[in-house]
DNA sequence: TATGAAAAGATAATCCC
DNA sequence: GGGATTATCTTTTCATA
């Protein structure tokens, strides 16, 4: 939350959400820094949870046809217990790639990658609108990926 | 697009994207192989393009609060070379993280990483209402994060 | 053609200044 | 923070099946 990074921290946050396969001495080059006093910084942005983690993105058109979808759904007022089981629910399923609460707490946005539409009709059925809560689904498919970006924008940048 | 990928391969390429900060030989031990195949595979895999790239995310709560907000656009018909002046200027908004076509080409989906409402407020009139051929900005502002994976699902997985 | 072992090279991690 | 050193991992080579 509160940020005790200067300038350099913040050069070599983006530089690793943009590459985090570069080398420290690489990157302490491009900052302006030696190698070890870099290597500690991002030592120290890992551990202090900056860096969450670091993956690989897969190119999925590889994998055959598949697209985005986005799904609104109206949720009814769940329990504790019963949200806890949907939230749950949600990260059991593979092809729910983000998800998020929109305001009024009762709606949730899900973006779903479905190989295509007859699976995602599918999965509306057996799967959405199995889940607690969920009294109706409204999609939106995607077309093309016109940007997709990891990186977030830090300041001063 | 074609699958030459054996089982191994699917392996090696979903432990990358949960963690593409192991080395060569931790991979190598957990899909079941030894350190120089694996290394090969990973190699070949990347350069076949399977892997994009490599990055680190981010812990974006750490740099103070913000909200996506997805951001329908009702676009006019472009003439290819608005519509590519309209595609490089997404890529020239940092806050714009995401966009995709939606069915029919004439409507537009964005994922915004806006630091508060009155921000985005200010985005939509002076940003987004004036890139070539935007008639129309609908906004889902959202709460809190139920999920957020960059790992697409893999075939036999 | 693919694998494993092992050497050579590069990088990460630690030390001291 | 910088420079030098060591430990570890990556990358190449080579022998083998």
């Amino acid at each position: 939350m509160s940020n005790d990074l200067d300038r350099l921290d913040l050069k070599i946050l983006d530089r690793l959400q943009i590459d985090a396969g570069e080398s420290s001495s690489a990157i302490a080059e491009h900052v302006g820094l030696s190698q070890s006093p870099c290597w500690r910084r991002i030592q120290r942005l890992k551990e202090e949870g900056y860096v969450k983690r670091q993956v690989a993105i897969l190119d999925r058109e590889k994998f055959g046809e598949s697209m985005y979808i986005f799904a609104q759904l109206k949720m009814s007022r769940l329990s504790d217990d019963q949200r806890e089981r949907f939230v749950s629910a949600l990260q059991d399923i593979d092809e729910v790639t983000e998800a998020y609460t929109l305001f009024g707490e009762m709606d949730v946005i899900l973006k779903v990658l479905a190989p295509n539409i007859a699976w995602y009709q599918n999965f509306t059925f057996r799967r959405l609108l199995r889940l607690p809560g969920v009294e109706d689904v409204r999609s939106t498919a995607t077309l093309s990926e016109l940007k997709c970006t990891h990186r977030i924008p830090l300041p001063s940048n």
